[in-house]
DNA sequence: ATATAATATTCTCATATAGCTATATTGTCA
DNA sequence: TGACAATATAGCTATATGAGAATATTATAT
């Protein structure tokens, strides 16, 4: 088990990484970080491949580039995301990779 | 960086592990999962070190033990946590750890 | 049985937000 | 300029939930 915290932490500590939890904490969100993962792609590559509508899915785009987990390049009238830096890849990287044996642990706790 | 997905996700997939983030993206409860990490404590200890009201946080490590992240030992009226499993410790930890090179990096770009 | 202590739950209110529809913005091309 | 395409935003509604106050539950002790 792990060690006691060596030192407190600030109110502003906790809402500072609870709010980076909170943006993870929607599905819509997690799909498309996980589409990202593959590499850059458009606004309306994105709307296909995770089939939300294209004003919800901007809205996401537009979450995710405040909290900086995604960065944006623009070329034309169109955007291109791709995911920001390692910290936020490996997240995805994880959590994609962890999905289905967490189901698969939710499965066997159900039945 | 990484490689594409291997496969698609099921909509139930993201909704898994959206919900598990989704536990972590409140300040008080990370609070207590980060008192938690030094060793089993009562709800009463736990109030006091979080500065909650008793029914605020028993309410939070309700939520905690409905989805996995602690266990609950009952002794006489009280009642023990303690974290759950590795995995939420390593997050935790992670988290904690993470904490102040996080806010290092926001008041940086802040200025 | 009753009092007390520790924890859990219910009720209510206020706030946050996901998604929809419609509209606005921005850039390209004829 | 005007039409069109891609993206972003605003307005709205419904839902979720965090917090406080009050109450309920459970266990111990006298």
């Amino acid at each position: 088990m792990g060690n006691a915290p060596e030192k407190n932490l600030s109110d502003d500590a906790f809402e500072a990484i609870s709010q980076r939890f909170r943006v993870l904490s929607d599905p819509m969100r997690l799909k498309i970080l996980y589409n990202l993962a593959s590499g850059e792609l458009s606004v309306s590559e994105i709307v296909e491949r995770t089939g939300g509508s294209q004003s919800n899915v901007s809205k996401h785009l537009s979450l995710l580039l405040a909290n900086g987990m995604v960065h944006r390049r623009r070329e034309g009238t169109s955007a291109f995301y791709t995911i920001a830096d390692k910290s936020v890849f490996d997240l995805c990287d994880n959590v994609c990779g962890g999905i289905e044996t967490d189901l698969e642990n939710r499965r066997r706790a159900f039945q």
